[in-house]
DNA sequence: TCTGGGGTCCTAGGACCC
DNA sequence: TCTGGGGTCCTAGGACCC
């Protein structure tokens, strides 16, 4: 059997950890830029707010009802994020949690009893928040996607379910199937939701019953074939425990407002880059090809949003590297090239893929032989930069004004990843 | 005025190889 | 005049996830 536990709430559940007055009162959190809502509370989403909703829209409510609004904060989220997953661990055996999100974790309990499935689930769950103070739900199946099916329903009623939802015999798997809406799915988004409607299929269950081969051809191919056996019971995704490498790396951002001059989205561009490269260097690779793209500014009508067309340049680098230096060379080139003077810029963002492991860097037999030859020294501005505080050391590229900076009027302090912001205790 | 950011996997089609 | 068959690798774009 498969669980997939998840944190409730889980960036509101952060903020009122330290905030203990917050407990049973209504609280979001906003995305990046305070553009949207990330994450609502229970009594929150009573109000009415809705998951990623625009928080311009929802102001009203908010000021209505006194909801308690938060910028994200990522240094904490992350940090209560390390804690619930070590505490995983330690409930577990070895290579039994498969890390999926910041906020959940597919468990094997191979290992369990099924007379004692529910016991197991809501010990794992008790302990989780004694230890961290996250609550969270957690839900069991023969297969992950039925696991997720199961987590749904314990979030649905928290009171009755305790937060925990067993799917052990066919019985319970099927009327669970059909009190899920298709959209609540895993892996069936938007897209495929209206493509299933339109063939008259409106529940889990329904879909459970389709031909392998209709999935094939009409559901994205081996991925609809998947989701189907998934559905059966047959278990067609499979745990990934080991920490894997990833494939390519993002930092992308909303400007703060509109930007109309080419020195500042350079700045942006190089500041974007160095963070990159430091993901990188994390994870002890190096990037072959360095992809830059910007959003204008677009005429939207107010039905509906889409995200502006992007354009983008990328190039390849003869030689992988990691160097933020060299990085930061060619990624300026990138936007002089897509600068158009006249236009107005929402965003930018810098895609490093082609990723090597530092070990296996393929030389270029036209290159210098020096493979990676700074590496050195940018191990010590990372060093810097992680052990004093970020960005005190970094390239003179990345501008000091900053004045396309984003927004994040309302972010609670770091309690617990900076010494100065530690909570007091009079 | 104000609508996130960071990923994954899959497929089709082109270029190329012997 | 005749122009195969089987394969790999890469990329762009689509769909999806949290």
């Amino acid at each position: 059997m498969k669980a997939i536990i998840d944190c409730n709430s889980f960036y509101c559940s952060c903020e009122r950890l330290f905030r203990p007055e917050l407990k049973d009162k209504p609280v979001v959190v906003l995305s990046n830029n305070d553009g949207c809502i990330i994450s609502i509370s229970d009594e929150a989403k009573k109000l009415g707010i809705k998951m990623a909703s625009p928080y311009f829209l929802s102001k009203p409510v908010i000021e209505k009802h006194g909801i308690a609004t938060f910028s994200s904060n990522y240094n904490l989220y992350g940090d209560l994020s390390r804690r619930v997953m070590e505490v995983l661990r330690t409930l577990l055996p070895v290579n039994s949690v498969e890390v999926y999100s910041v906020d959940e974790a597919f468990l094997n309990l191979g290992h369990i009893p099924p007379d004692q499935l529910v016991n197991e689930a809501l010990r794992i769950r008790t302990t989780v928040e004694q230890c961290t103070g996250i609550s969270v739900s957690v839900g069991v199946a023969p297969t992950k996607t039925l696991a997720k099916v199961a987590n749904h329903i314990a979030k649905k009623n928290k009171v009755e379910t305790q937060c925990v939802t067993v799917l052990d015999t066919d019985k319970k798997i099927n009327n669970a199937l059909q009190q899920t809406p298709l959209g609540d799915v895993w892996g069936v988004g938007r897209r495929s939701a209206l493509k299933l409607e339109n063939v008259g299929i409106t529940d889990a269950w329904q879909l459970k019953q389709m031909p392998q081969n209709w999935a094939r051809t009409h559901l994205g191919g081996v991925v609809g074939v998947r989701l189907i056996k998934e559905l059966r019971g047959e278990e067609a995704i499979e745990m990934d425990e080991e920490l894997t490498n990833k494939k390519m790396i993002t930092t992308t951002r909303m400007f703060g407002q509109p930007v109309r001059q080419l020195c500042d989205v350079k700045e942006a561009i190089a500041t974007y880059t160095s963070r990159a490269a430091e993901k990188l260097r994390r994870q002890r690779s190096s990037a072959k090809t360095i992809y830059v793209f910007v959003v204008p500014k677009v005429q939207r009508d107010n039905e509906t949003f889409s995200h502006g067309p992007m354009v983008g340049h990328h190039i390849s680098l003869p030689c992988a590297t990691s160097v933020t230096s060299q990085l930061i060379k060619h990624a300026l080139q990138l936007t002089e090239r897509l600068f158009e003077p006249g236009k107005e810029y929402k965003k930018a963002g810098v895609i490093l893929s082609g990723l090597e492991p530092d070990e296996t860097i393929q030389g270029n037999l036209f290159g210098s032989h020096v493979k990676n030859s700074q590496r050195f020294l940018m191990d010590i501005v990372d060093n810097l930069n992680f052990s004093m505080r970020n960005d005190i050391l970094k390239f003179a590229s990345s501008g000091t004004e900053k004045n396309w900076k984003m927004r994040q009027e309302l972010r609670s302090p770091r309690y617990t990843t900076r010494w100065k912001e530690l909570r007091e205790v009079k």
